[in-house]
DNA sequence: AATGAATGAGCGTTCATTCAT
DNA sequence: GATGAATGAACGCTCATTCAT
């Protein structure tokens, strides 16, 4: 029988606090922000035994990234899994997607941080590859949905443009539009409270825009990403503190 | 008569050679890759020299976010000043967004990059708001627009739906999509070998979704926005390496 | 049962040893020639290393002086126990003062090299009144002296004339004399080769002038003192190399 | 005819301005204090002008402690000059060295901080000997009437003092006194509001202790000192802002 | 496995001095 | 004689990493 020793545990529960407070000090002060030594120290542990764990700052780094994609993965795939109609499933994974920045801000501003530095030059390229393949593995599906709608026959895409082109773009709105909450308060300033609502909005014109049915004035999609909510992220939903 | 001496010229030559290689240095390698030291020796100068133009660091990568952003509101400005229908002048906007990035792909690298890191905490407020001024009259001449849009009665909002938010959608989508692009090769990988029109695309199914006229369907856009290249860009577009 | 390793001992050790090596390199170049990188180098550490013992340049600085006025004060305090009568401790303190000069010239130079320098902006108030307090202690044990000289009546001061006048005047003769003799060789192109017989009999002299009993002509103040040396400083004047 | 041309007068004037001002900025600020940048950009010259005037920063230096120890011994000499007993003689040094310290408290400051650091390095055996020739003036100009009270009977040395070692004695009252009023508020904490007729007093006490006729008890001193001042340094005198 | 002292390359910055104009 | 841009050595300090204990 093998049972995990108090040792083994506090060891295996450390690397998880070590990124945690590494997310927190990245998030403060980016790349700068996060000093081994200050982290050793708020971790009530040595400089050395930091690096036990990792075995330099930028693998730490790397984590943070793996962590957050894997999480946001994971969320994609629950979404992607629900039972209905492309078009609603679309929008389930839209559902995960905002969750995802809704509940872990932290974790969203912190993968923009460390992609906009070039750590990669100092990374395996396999660790790169993993990077990669999780963002890839999002894409990915992302495009069978797409995939689904057009061969189900719910939009036909103009000559020219593919089904990734179409990924690309809802990739681009929900990618840029919660960048730029993150980033400044500009949004507050130009009048938008609630940007949330707006940003889902938007997507569903675009999707309309390529017909893709049924269209926005034909379904209530508000009321069916609710329902998503409940089905498929309720325990998410119920520790978000804003309104939907 | 007052010539401007060699030795002055040099000197003012070099600011730009300053940032210009600044900008290089940076953009390989983040903040961190900004080294005074260096900087100074690939000058062919010392590092005192730097400080007669610049007090500091951080002084030189403001200074380039400046540069950046009176760039593009510039060609914000050019575009916003065509004479046309709204939606066509919101293309023209999109022509000066792609033109931008695709011919100065270093400036919108380097935003990106001096956004996400703090810096600004070692900046003073006025500064903050000088380069926050640039951003919102960027987005003031979009919202312009869709606000004639709107009282021309080209389109039509829905409850809830406030101008900005349409901005907001706009800004968002090519906000993410340049972003993207720059950031990984995910969009090759994906199979988009022409990411620019297929943002285009996107952009308007969007407007296309939320019913602004003429569509797309209805209009040819692509002949549109290489007529605003014409009368607008042309000198820009001259400098278009890659295929529009 | 808790010895101490070598290793925790050569750290202890070290700090000495900086603060030492560090003497000489005020003593030799003022406040420039204490030189981080230098002290490092010729102390057979890194730069680093000098950090883990104190946080910054002026803490070394300030640690100097601490060491020093502290060294003085337990040598006054101890000439001040001395059980005799006032005008004889009073001479202890005179030779206490001769003897901290003497055996510690290094001390009383960098003391004089440091209080002129304008690191204090740099400290803080409370190290500022650390040192101050030093001070005070040396003054108020002589002023004790002197009230105890008043309250015996072996010494009436004149109308307008405090003890702490008096105890200036002490302060003034010690402290300019051993400034004179350590900043210049002016005192042996005087002609006076032993400087501190000269400045005893001075200071007597004017306890004489005051009238303090016994006056010199009553009382053999040069074998007193040897008495004092003998019975509060023997180990220290042990170690004296030139003449009494 | 030689006539000083303005632009010459210009020059000459801009000496004494460079010197005035470096003596403000090593005031407060030490050494480092005096920067040769702001030197020259508070004095409305370019750095390189400055080094028409002096060859380094070192000189400057040199020269303002040339000036102080030139104007101190140009008032002990008019000083010594007094047709008057030894006794009063003294005194009438006593008063030059007061007003010097008290009308140019910036020029005592300064020499004191001058003397400390070590510029002597860098300077030339010359320079060195001209200093210190002019302090040896000063203490030779005592001494000569320290000799003169010998000769005429006013004062006995015991056995084993010398002239030189009274002269040691008053020079280090005045020097110690005043660099503790210049250094420290100490004085002043010590409850002595008037350090400088407490000064005088201990002076006097000192002489007394000698045996120096007339004696303190026989003669007013304080109102001999005012005497001295109305006939020798009436002009400077007039310039004294606090009493007396 | 954990420690934490030691390292040393590297940082941004200052400033006395030089010298072409 | 005056300028001020250029210089570059030197500064105090930081911090990721190593390694003996």
């Amino acid at each position: 029988m093998s049972t995990i020793s108090p040792k083994k545990q506090e060891i295996i529960d450390r690397e998880s606090r070590i990124l945690e407070l590494a997310r927190q000090m990245v998030l403060s002060g980016g790349y700068h922000g996060l000093g081994l030594d200050s982290l050793a120290t708020e971790l009530g542990v040595s400089r050395g035994t930091i690096y036990n764990h990792f075995k330099c700052k930028e693998e730490i780094i790397l984590a943070l990234l793996v962590e957050t994609m894997g999480k946001r993965r994971d969320m994609f795939q629950r979404a992607a899994s629900y039972r209905e109609i492309p078009r609603v499933r679309l929008a389930a994974i839209g559902v995960a997607a905002e969750l995802f920045v809704r509940l872990y801000p932290d974790h969203f501003r912190v993968e923009q941080i460390v992609k906009s530095d070039s750590i990669w030059d100092k990374t395996t390229e396999e660790r790169r590859a993993l990077v990669k393949g999780c963002q890839m593995q999002c894409v990915g599906i992302v495009a069978g949905i797409v995939r689904d709608g057009v061969a189900q026959g719910h939009v036909t895409l103009p000559e020219g443009t593919s089904c990734e082109s179409l990924v690309f773009g809802l990739w681009s709105m929900t990618e840029g539009a919660y960048s730029i909450i993150a980033t400044s308060d500009a949004v507050a300033e130009l009048g938008i409270h609630e940007p949330f609502p707006a940003i889902r909005t938007n997507i569903h014109r675009m999707l309309d825009g390529f017909g893709w049915l049924p269209l926005s004035s034909e379904m209530d999609f508000a009321a069916a990403m609710e329902k998503i909510v409940e089905d498929v992220f309720a325990k998410e939903f119920a520790r978000l503190k804003q309104p939907w």
